[in-house]
DNA sequence: GAAAAAATGGAGTGTCAACTCCAAAACTGG
DNA sequence: CCAGTTTTGGAGTTGACACTCCATTTTTTC
């Protein structure tokens, strides 16, 4: 999974201290961004010393790789256990529930992880642009998987681009969550992912 | 328009000046996000000194909130050219268009100036925040105008809920800019602007 | 054309943040 | 239980960055 960290051995010990700093810097960088998320920062909310921190990363950007595997696995940890049967409808509106009720718990503070890491790096840091297509490359998979599987299925026309509609539903999502970010509002997301499945639902067979 | 600096009068030269240092910021946080431009670096690329910023922002923060409306008369303004006669398919084409040829003609970096300044500070900025929630709010109402003048027109048919779709195109919009962005591909956008179109065109009477 | 106001130059200042260093404590494997 | 390795403590150090200060030049106003 995280290839950042190589050479040294990990006690059980040491690999809790890792995560809790991956934690804390995770949790820190959504919020304030990466520029404005401090060492110290990070070494207080985690309860670790500076040694303890350099220790385990050999900076600040090899840190932000690993805060970027972190969320990549939760976000699409996440989207998969919804995604992962996606054979219906139901199944979808599923899904598009449970999306919304994470906004909601977070007060549409943050937006999405993944997105608002993406839009903080994306022209400083080409390493950790990389590792983020990646991890939307996967995201996007997800859907069109889910979605031929629908269409296989026979919820869907044989003739309805899935492939596209995947890939516009991901930019629906995170356009949605970044406007429901600023509004601190859950109605842009919402309209954001119904207006999707509406469009879906035009290609019933 | 601009009601951050008050009480000094501006010359002719004063404005080219302030105007050079909001030029130069706006480029500059675009590419780098605002956290990551210096001071410095603004004086550098608009050829002032530090005296001159501060006689025309009071603080950096000042500065962003010029930057902010700056880019969000920049970017209303390109769309409300292309949105302002919206009533017809074939127009809203042309504005496709239009969208992703300024994509393409900055090779897919910076992505969308508000999108990535409202990413960068909304948990940070609840001023800055409030005033990009404004420039979205007139963006969408740029959309909600043209597909209700579509609507009237006969394009659409009655039932056509055209705010929700005014508001999904927005986000599509922006998520499609994103992925673009991280992706250095026009594909997202293009796909994200056609599934919304195509989207529409099934609401044809 | 002179007083007032605005624009500019550029050196300086205090703070803060990333990273280093050396030593000590805790743990692991044989 | 001991040698080697990993983990931890915490006080520096270096550089950068936002912002200040005061003197000087240019422009406006009457």
């Amino acid at each position: 999974m995280t290839l950042s960290t190589s050479g040294t051995r990990l006690t059980a010990k040491g690999m809790a201290t890792r995560a809790r700093i991956v934690d804390a810097a995770s949790d820190l960088m959504l919020e304030r961004g990466v520029a404005r998320t401090t060492i110290e920062d990070i070494q207080e909310t985690a309860g670790v010393s500076a040694s303890q921190l350099y220790h385990y990363f050999t900076d600040k950007n090899d840190l932000v790789l690993a805060v970027i595997d972190h969320q990549s696995d939760l976000v699409l940890g996440i989207h998969q256990e919804s995604l992962d049967r996606l054979d219906s409808f139901a199944a979808l509106e599923v899904w598009r529930d449970k999306v919304i009720d994470v906004v909601r718990a977070t007060h549409c503070a943050g937006g999405c992880p993944l997105g608002s890491l993406a839009s903080d790096l994306a022209e400083t840091d080409p390493i950790a642009r990389a590792r983020l297509a990646r991890a939307f490359g996967l995201w996007e998979e997800l859907l069109r998987v889910g979605l031929a599987a629908m269409r296989e299925r026979g919820e869907l026309r044989p003739d309805t681009p899935t492939d596209d509609l995947a890939l516009a539903m991901l930019a629906g999502l995170q356009g949605g969550l970044l406007l429901s970010q600023i509004r601190r509002d859950t109605q842009p997301i919402e309209v954001a992912i119904d207006t999707a499945i509406a469009h879906l639902r035009t290609m019933r067979p």
